[in-house]
DNA sequence: AAGACGAAAGTGGTTGA
DNA sequence: TCAACAACTTTCGTCTT
């Protein structure tokens, strides 16, 4: 007993520093410690149940109305069958004609779309899981997918490439980054092939995106290049300014973040290639450089870094 | 030798006629 | 539907550390 409180007491505790001054971003699932700015877990399990069940008798008292109304089951979760159960003797002759037809429509209308959304549901379970997205990301891709599917908007498409599509439209709206490529290589759909249907499904489904901001990206990427909070936190700063000065529109956001941090990381001594930031920012070296170069003469950052650029001559 | 830098050419997507 | 365009990538040569 002694040693699961043990337990779960280091897991409130920062793995590299020991610090116990964890902030916790539940939509972003991410746990942030305040003091090294690590990222300590961005694999969110799943907080949705609030209760826990030792025995059925205390989880029929727990339990308030059910299973939870969910768009990851294909019916939310509220099946509804016309007519099972002895309704139907109560009615006379026209009235049970007419709930035979409720009937059949009913099931021909489930049957056509249930087929499609379990199997999607499935495929979208997967691909979150392994994305690591919290919960309510999954919710809101599962009501985007299903929109889709009663507006007949899969047809002609791939069933894949809509969930990819319907996930990575649910990411931006809850401004849970993922790029198209980490979205891609969960999937095993092409980018561009994500970035129409995703283009195309929230077109007609009207849904309104905000431009992705790129310091929402920066937790993530300092966490993979082990970065202190505080190079984290000048970069955000950066990131504003920048923002200020009219660099960010039209750009790739993850670009943007990717040479605010490598910025950041140089002013702090915390020396990173350009390559090794490239990667985790899934972008290349010469787009960091660029935004880089516009990042410092535009913001005029140069005394900052002078110590390790003394001697240049133009 | 590795990293940083920049030029040139190519790609996919957006926009406006 | 097509062409112009911007952002980004790929590739490659040069310079710096």
């Amino acid at each position: 007993m002694t040693q699961v409180m043990a337990m779960a007491e280091m897991l409130k505790r920062c793995p590299e520093c020991g610090s116990i001054n964890l902030s916790w971003n539940r939509d972003k699932g991410e746990i942030v410690c305040k003091d090294c700015g690590l990222v300590i877990e961005d694999k969110m399990v799943d907080f949705s149940q609030e209760w826990r069940e030792f025995d059925s008798t205390e989880a029929d008292k727990k339990r308030r109305t059910g299973a939870p109304m969910t768009y990851t089951q294909f019916d939310q979760g509220l099946g509804t069958e016309v007519g099972q159960k002895g309704d139907i003797f109560r009615l006379g002759g026209r009235d049970r004609n007419k709930f035979f037809r409720l009937r059949k429509w009913q099931y021909r209308i489930s049957t056509a779309i249930e087929r499609n959304l379990k199997l999607a549901l499935a495929e979208l379970k997967r691909v979150s899981s392994s994305l690591k997205l919290p919960r309510s990301v999954e919710e809101e891709s599962a009501r985007i997918y299903t929109l889709a599917v009663q507006r007949g908007l899969v047809r002609g498409r791939s069933m894949e490439s809509v969930v990819a599509g319907a996930l990575y439209a649910a990411c931006r709206r809850h401004e849970v980054p993922r790029t198209l490529d980490e979205l891609s290589e969960a999937s095993q759909i092409e980018k561009k092939e994500i970035g129409r249907t995703y283009r195309f499904v929230t077109r007609e489904l009207g849904i309104t995106i905000l431009p992705s901001n790129p310091a929402d990206y920066i937790a993530r990427f300092a966490s993979a290049l082990k970065l202190a909070a505080e190079t984290q936190s000048k970069s955000i700063e950066i990131l504003e300014k920048a923002q200020k000065a009219e660099l960010t529109s039209g750009r790739g956001p993850t670009g943007i973040a990717a040479a605010a941090l490598y910025v950041s990381a140089l002013m702090h001594g915390e020396k990173r290639t350009q390559r090794e930031v490239a990667d985790v920012a899934g972008v290349t070296e010469v787009t960091i450089r660029n935004r880089y170069k516009e990042l410092l003469d535009k913001l005029k950052l140069e005394k900052d870094i002078k110590k390790t650029k003394k001697k240049r001559r133009k």
